[in-house]
Formats: structure tokens, C-alpha cells, sequence
DNA sequence: AATGAATGAGGCTTCATTCAT
DNA sequence: GATGAATGAAGCCTCATTCAT
């Protein structure tokens, strides 16, 4: 919210929550159109029909059209960055938390569909000022910390390069994005369960079968 | 080639004198202009400063802008799923054809990184019919179905989803043109067996640790 | 006025504020360029100068460069539609109401002269479905009609085939467009007068002298 | 002939007719064309595709897109006024003549559709200079002389203004562009006949019935 | 907050014409 | 005569942004 406009030329300016009810219905609607046909392919005038005022009327809540983007993008990656971090530093041990942060992953990404996708498709569209103002780095960090970690404790292959590793972990979840679509035919606990026991599986030391890599559904 | 333009009022043959001629050269320039900014946020004028003609000039070249677009993403397209077909129809079982077709992905992608992120980045930009014409679903179908062909053969493990899988190895892979650049301090041959390693692993069979999965360096 | 582009995200009505909007104005102008230059001849930078206005800021009046030519010719013909099915359904014999046609039909396309010449000029530079939308024919369909009344009470002469007949009357007064200049030393009504003689005598029976061929002033 | 370019490097350059025979060719599809679609809206890409040549190769023929309308009007304008004049000056009486004009004209118009199409409808996309040059006023002279000439022989009606009257003449004759197409069911014959009886008979003095206004196929 | 007309820059595309080969 | 690549101007249209009301 940090970049709404207001004029406040009395000074009375609170804010009320009540009256800013628009703000979050408009970042939705500008995460959807963005999502659904690229950020440059989107025009103002696209959001300001769904959002049901005038063009002009949008410069009551922004600056500019990248605020919008940015603002997205920030919300987003603010609430999943708090997950991670959450998962991440979890109980157990570093395949376990990996596990958790997977799984965590997923079901955020889903969850924030169009607003995933507006990060992971649009970054390139900020300013650089702004990317590097957005904690996007912190997953691939995390990840390869977390497997280093794995590998240290004796859980994680010792042959696998631990950032290039978290980079196709990365990849699997991110990638998420281009293809579920709501209503179609797998649930979200079901792929992040599979993603979760295909990838730790696959940064598994191959001769520590029993490790806690396929997570609680099956006991060791 | 097929989209150059020629009224050819003798019907003599098909673009003759095409070796000589700078559509390579407008096709790569494309390609890079176009992965590093955007589709959407490239203009022609851009195109045309670095091809050294001006804007009209082009015309001679395409019929219009998409046209770039589309004949990138097909001459790319058009190796990778020949690649693809080979590889997957190579000698060995399922997995160690999988292998054979990640690593040539991971490879080809390397290879043809500006064309390849074109095509993984604006796909969506592309008419809904030109989107038809090319074959991007043929990877994971062919993904999906060595992955079937290795649960039935006993190397890849039946609790997953081949479809779902197909999805994690494809999304690994692709994510590369995301981080990859040359001279980054890993090779392609590393980035290519790193991946190979950790998705096989994941997909195989728990109980079958000798399997083919750990490729060239058969270890036990 | 229905090419107005208005998002109207309210959906109060249709068009509020028009009287003071400057569309009859740009109407006008788009209308009298046309009609000098011709339309293909005419640019938007030609009709903004002269609307004192940016070429983009016409876009707020129009959706296409054709939509003002078809909402000049809907204009211009829904008046002399009106114009025609007044006289052609008024009182008198078939030959009466054709010379009130007449007449009505040139003072109509000299009070509106810009518009009328863009119809009869530039009709063809309409998509066909806008084309098809336009009641042209109907002036065609009136004339045959009054003309094989004409014949059947007895005053036009039974050796004419109405629809040619009808074709050397519209051809005639359209073609005033050509020549007609507002101060030219021949008043509108001296025209319609002329050609509304010479026409009619030229249809009626040759044996019937003293029908009402002439008009007003019932000469013998 | 006489805006064709040609080097004459050696100064041998007799023309040899059959060589040149592609130039009525090309001003046949040009003037087509032009008829079709319009002297703006046709490109020199479109006269090359029909012409079967490459669009730069046009300019062996001509030095300007212009120079091809120049040339079809010249064409077609020549031969008109030939008839005209042959017409007007032949044998009878004022109105026979003028029936034997606008029989001639209706005639060649028909014979030159493309042409006269042409000539009427893209006249003010000549330079004025061209304009001037192409003999389109002798038309309107002429039938105004034939009409006065009658008039004073006693067989035009006097209450009718001759330069008026010859315009409602040439807007019936000129209007056949619009609507002729052959094949439509009337005769080229039939339309002129048409034509001359309901005109002429407008002309013609109302108490003079039995003047020669209704031509050879009806004696008095 | 909203409106809606206007701005001004820039985008894609067309096209008559030139010219070296 | 023909080619075909290139020119350079111009055309139509889009759009983020501004601003008086």
C-alpha cells in the first residue's frame, strides 16, 4: 500500500479501512488481466472496464501503471517469502523442512495463482530498482541452503551440486504456473505431494532408501 | 523460410537465392532482441536499429511483426522435437532413454538459448492458431510416456503420476533458460548431468537402487 | 451518434452531455475533407488540424478512420430516406409525388452537399457489411415504383422500362454533386425546377401533353 | 504513349511495336483495377502481382504511379471525344444529332467501362495541371450547344436552360459506370435507346410531339 | 473519487520510388 | 527489361498520463 496516492489536503487523511475496500479488488484485477495476457499486453483502459470506472479514475489509486505490477508482485512475494521462512525453519531435520517448504511452496503458488504468475512471467518488467527491492533471490537461497545442509547431515546425495540442484527444484514448482488450471483433475495436496516425493526423492543419498523422504504418508 | 515474402510472378521455384540472403541474420537478431526484452517490449524500430535498415525494411523480411515470433519458435521447435523424436526413440529402456532426452534438452536449450526463451517466454503472445500449428505439447507427451514405459518395465517407481512427473522434469529443465548464461560457471555437460541425475533418481524406483538412473558413471 | 466510444462503466445512458460535444462539429469537418480530398486522399492529421486537436485525441470520437465515414453516409441517408418516403407517400398521382421527389432529392443533396458527395463518391470504401447496412437501394426501388404507377394510371409513357428509367432520373440529380457550387449563379431551386421538367416530360406519355408534368406552374 | 521512358543508350531505340506490347496490357489492368478497388486504395504492388512482374519493374514503363491514371484518362478521353465530335457534326437536325451523341456515348462508356470508370470517378486525383490538359469540359460544351442549336431550331423546349439541361444529360449517361455490369440483362442497345427516348423527349418543345425525338424505329 | 477530453509519444504497417546488379 | 532490397515518408492506431471540472 505503501505507494496509494492521496491528496490529504486537510490533513484529515486516516485512511479508513472501510472506504480503501477498492484497493485489494483492483490488484486483483489487475493480477488476473495481467496474468491472463502479459503486462504489456494489458492496457489500462483492460482494467479500468473490469474494474468499472473511467481510465483516468486508476490514478486515484496509482502512480503509474507499474505501481500496480509492483504491487502485486509485492504483496505476493511478501506473504510467500513469510512462508518460506516459516517452513523453512521448521522442525526436523533439513529434508524434512525441505519437504515442508515444497509443499508449502506449491500450495501458496495455487493459491495466489494469477499473482504467481504476474511475479514469475513479469519480473523482467519492473525497473531494476524495483527488482532488486523484491526478496526474489531468498527461495533459490534457501533451497540451497536447506539441500547443503541435507547433504551435511547425510540425507542429500553428496554428488549433486547444491545450487544447481535448488534450481531444478525451483524449476518444478515455479513451472506450476503454466500449466494447473483450477478444475483440472489433480488437487493441490495431490501435486505437491507428488513433486514433493519426486524431487526429495531425487536429492536422496541412493543409499539411505529409508530416509525420511516419502514424507508422513508412509512410515519408515 | 516459408514466411518470406516474394509476389515471385514466374513461379520459378521457391525463394531462390535464399543463402545469401540476411534472414538468418534478421532471425537471430530477433530472437536475442526479443528474449532479452520482451516481446511486447521490443519494437521494430529496435530491431531494424540493429539489423542497420530502417523500420519499413523489414517488410521485405516478414508480414508483420508476429511473423518474427513465429518463425523463431518454429525453427527452434522444429530441431528440438527432432531431437526430442531421436532421442526418445533411441536404444536402451525407458529411463535410460529419458536420460537421452534430458540431457539433449538441457543441451539444445544451452545451445539455443535466445530462441528457446522466446519460445518458453511469449508463447502466449502468438495467435491462437499459429499456438496450435507448433508442436509444444509433443514433450510431454513424450515425457509422460516413457515414464509410464518405465513403471511397467519396473525402473520408475509406481507411486507417481506420470503426467504429473512429466511435468516436474519438464519444468526443471525448462526453468534453465531463467539462470543460464554462458560463462556462468557451470557447462552445459555439468548443468546437463546434474539434472539427469536428480530427476532420474526421483523418478526411479526406491527399491531398484542399481538401476540404470546414475547414467555413464555407473556406480552401484 | 452511436459510434461514440464510452466505457460507461455505470450504464447510466447512452451518451450523456452529447448536445455540447464537438461531434456534430468533427462530423462536419471529416464530411467537407472528404468530400474535397476524397477519403483515401484524407488523413487523420488533415481532419485533427483542422479539428485542432491531436491526431490520437480523435480516437475519443471514433473507434476507425471509416467509422466517421459511415456515420457521415448513415447521417446524410437516414435524412434523405426520410425525405423520400415523405414525398413518395404524399398526395397526388404517381407523377406528382415523383416530382415532389425530385425536387425533395436535390434541395436535400445540395443543403447537405458535403455529405452527400462522401456517399455518392466514397461508398465503396465501406466494408461490405457496412455497405449492406446502408439503405441506398431504396432511392432506386422509389423511383421504379412511382414509374410503373406512373405507367399503370396512364401518365408515363408504357415504353420505358422503369428501372432504366429510373437510373437516367437518379443519375441526373446525383450527379449534381459534380458541378453544383454554393453561389454559381444557378439557385437550388432554378436546379430542381430544370431538371425536375426536363425529367418528367421525358417520362410521361407523349400522348397525355396536359398531365401534370409541369408542375406548379400548370401550364397548358 | 508519350510518358513511356526509354534510355535509347545507343540511340538506336526504334521501339519495334511488338516488343512494346505490354504496355496496353499493363494500362488495361491498371485501369481494371483502379475501376475495382480505386486509384488510392490500389497499390503498385497490386497492378505488378496481375501484370506478373515485380513491382520496381514497373517503373520501365512508367516514371510515376499517376502517369498510369494519366494514360488510361488520355486513352480513353481521346477516343470519346473523336466520337463526340463525329457525332455532334454529323447530319440532321440538332436533336437528331444529339440523340446520335448519346447513343455513341452510352456506347463507348459501356465498350470502356474500366476506362470511363476510371475517368469519372478518379479525375481529381490528377494533378491540376493534368486536369487542365485532358478535354473533359468539351462534353458539357457540346451537349449545351446541341441543346441551345435546338432551341433555337425550334424543336427544344425554350423554358429549359441549356447548360442545365446538358448536365442532367451527362449525369443520366456518366451514372451508367455505377450500375452497368455486363451480363446484367439489359443491352448496351436497350440502355441507349432508354436513355435517348426519355431524355430527348425531355428536351424536346411540348407542342412540337411529333418532332424526331423518338428516333429511327418509330417514323411519324 | 470520478470524469472524459486531450496529450504526445510511439507503435505497426504501407507504399511510391530508387538503384545496384 | 527485370530484380529485389532498401528507402523514407507517411498513414492509422494505441496508450500511459494529465487535468479542469
Amino acid at each position: 500500500m505503501s505507494s496509494r496516492i492521496r491528496a490529504l489536503p486537510d490533513g484529515t487523511g486516516e485512511d479508513p479501512a472501510a472506504e480503501d475496500s477498492r484497493w485489494p479488488e483492483l490488484l486483483k484485477i489487475a493480477a488476473t488481466t495481467f496474468a491472463e495476457r502479459g503486462y504489456r499486453s494489458t492496457s489500462l483502459q483492460d482494467i479500468a472496464d473490469r474494474f468499472g470506472v473511467f481510465k483516468g479514475s486508476l490514478y486515484h489509486y496509482i502512480r503509474s501503471k507499474e505501481d500496480l505490477l509492483y504491487e502485486i508482485m509485492r504483496g505476493v512475494l511478501s506473504d510467500s517469502v513469510d512462508d518460506l521462512r516459516r517452513h523453512a525453519g521448521g522442525e526436523g531435520d533439513a529434508l524434512e523442512r525441505l519437504r515442508s517448504v515444497l509443499r508449502g511452496h506449491v500450495r501458496h503458488l495455487i493459491d495466489n495463482l494469477a499473482e504467481t504468475t504476474v511475479v514469475l512471467h513479469e519480473f523482467g518488467q519492473l525497473s531494476e530498482q524495483r527488482r532488486r527491492s523484491l526478496p526474489v533471490d531468498e527461495f533459490h537461497r534457501t533451497f540451497t541452503a536447506l539441500i547443503a545442509q541435507g547433504q551435511r547431515e547425510g540425507t542429500v546425495s553428496p554428488d549433486l551440486v547444491p545450487e544447481l540442484a535448488a534450481l531444478a527444484l525451483l524449476g518444478s514448482v515455479n513451472h506450476i504456473y503454466r500449466w494447473y488450471r483450477p478444475g483440472g483433475g489433480r488437487s493441490p495436496d495431490e501435486i505437491a505431494d507428488q513433486f514433493a516425493t519426486l524431487l526429495l526423492r531425487g536429492l536422496a543419498h541412493p543409499n539411505v532408501p529409508g530416509s525420511s523422504i516419502d514424507g508422513d504418508e508412509e512410515s519408515a
